[in-house]
DNA sequence: TCGAGCAAATCAGTTCTCCTAATGAGTAAT
DNA sequence: ATTACTCATTAGGAGAACTGATTTGCTCGA
């Protein structure tokens, strides 16, 4: 069997981006967890952290950490079995990655219930789009929310359903900006709003109305904060329709080209060997997620 | 994490039904494995093995041990991907139990290319019937083929196929007992041969043909003593069709009941979290154990 | 009822793993 | 340069965990 001391180091040194915390997640000195790490490079043969800020998992790391990922998932299944087996430690909460407009929007509803019945209790990484993916990949999460349909290896996607946003700005705004009209090319020479540079809604939205080349945005990385930039006319933003549903009624926002909202898939990734909750959780997803989406056309 | 050390303790004794016997596997002393026991148990809250002869995991240990088990399966992904990580013990086997008739007919075949491709290393336990789901769920065994379609708590049921098997004897045999032609109650009165006390397949047999009560019966655990027992004209018996297509051809054994063979259907059980080595195994059985099986009908 | 034989538990002593604490070295920002 | 930060290295020591010897407990057979 392998040495799961070592490798839990790799872990916690990569989930929580630093020897030095790691450590303390650990309940060890820095030290410690530096040797654990060079002993368990030893036994591998090769490298599995790259040296940087924030440390890097190698290729070999990686892998290491996410059949870490799944041991627990698989050990977090024989705890709810086995009672008095709980290692004393803080109740481990299940990490999981998902894009912020999720989280802003259906992600609360979907899992609400299941997460009160089981006693789960959720890590949440808010990543922008396909970046889950990359955590997914590391194993440093058990799952994530994304919109990438190609699941890593190891682990399944299921399609959830697609998030309508609609793009939108205050009336103030498309008076200033677009008197005659809204057309494509105008569009791109008002200003946006865009969530991270991540966060490639827009230019998406633009080249599908036909238009090339780059356009001037704000930056704003709250789901809250971009719905009251957009308020306050400083610019227009693709918005989830779920989010946007009492601006729009009250008339604080309007739709600028009615009729062309972007959908955007959105799927979820989870390990295959992820035990039975994990299982359950997805299972239960698969149910309650399209509640808040709709249903997808490909 | 849980510590794997002491339940690889758990998991030698259990397999190597002792402790000290477990304790030359795992290169300790008896001494250490009992205060691994120990500690385990300590650590649990309640015991996990019955001291008996041989131990006998407890309710608690056995839900252990197939988490030990399923770890098993994930570090032989991972020990694939990253060279050098073999830990240098020896060469994990796979575990997996099986019916004697399929060990003698189908099985060789059916996974002879998938092994060698993959040098895969398997040890195989010979188990009567169901008694193959019992070391499943003990988490002995990563995998088991048996008549039970049920499949143990966290694992998958596969319908392989049917064996067929017929009802066989000598023509001496047949000649001295069934003078005048065979009849169900005059089957009950002839000398039978039974694989071992967990093998009833002669019991539904005969209660198939409407025939209660007892018969007389030899017991041989053996696939080809059975045959040559029968061939002697020791007594008549259920014989796999594939394994004596050469003593029926030569007409060293008779059909009793020609048109009442015996169809029992064979199931392949592996733990749903059994990691890709165990799922391509999985698989390849689907697609190579219809050969030497017959279509299953319910 | 009593030993013989065996398996596991216990105990005392020792080894050696693994941790801490202090220090050193490399890098980036001031 | 200096400061601040992170990780590596080293020596030394505590204690976990192992070994070997012994005891306990059980099962048979006489």
């Amino acid at each position: 069997m392998l040495d799961y001391k070592l490798l839990a180091a790799l872990a916690a040194v990569v989930e929580q981006a630093g020897f030095e915390r790691a450590a303390q997640v650990l309940g060890l000195s820095q030290s410690a967890v530096s040797q654990r790490i060079k002993l368990l490079e030893a036994r591998v043969g090769q490298p599995v952290l790259v040296r940087a800020l924030p440390p890097v998992p190698t290729e070999i790391g990686r892998r290491l950490l996410n059949h870490v990922q799944q041991v627990r998932l698989l050990e977090r299944d024989i705890q709810a079995q086995v009672p008095g087996l709980d290692e004393g430690g803080p109740p481990e909460r299940l990490r999981i990655a998902l894009n912020a407009d999720s989280l802003a929007t259906w992600w609360a509803q979907a899992v609400g219930g299941f997460c009160t019945e089981q006693g789960l209790l959720l890590e949440l990484l808010v990543e922008d789009q396909d970046v889950g993916l990359k955590r997914m990949r590391a194993g440093e999460v058990a799952a994530c929310v994304c919109g990438s349909e190609r699941p890593v290896a190891g682990a399944r996607a299921l399609l959830l359903g697609s998030m309508r946003y609609r793009a939108l700005a205050s009336p103030g705004f498309i008076a200033r900006y677009f008197p005659r009209g809204v057309t494509a090319a105008e569009l791109a020479q008002a200003p946006a709003i865009v969530f991270g540079p991540d966060d490639l809604l827009q230019h998406r939205y633009l080249s599908a109305l036909g238009v090339e080349g780059g356009f001037a945005y704000h930056l704003c990385p709250s789901s809250e904060g971009f719905v009251r930039l957009a308020e306050a006319g400083l610019g227009w933003g693709l918005m989830p329709e779920l989010q946007v549903q009492e601006e729009l009624a009250a008339g604080r926002l309007c739709e600028l080209l009615p009729e062309r909202p972007l959908d955007v898939p959105l799927y979820w990734h989870h390990w295959r060997s992820g035990g039975e909750l994990l299982g359950a959780l997805t299972q239960h997803l698969q149910r309650h997620a399209a509640a808040g989406l709709v249903a997808a056309k490909r």
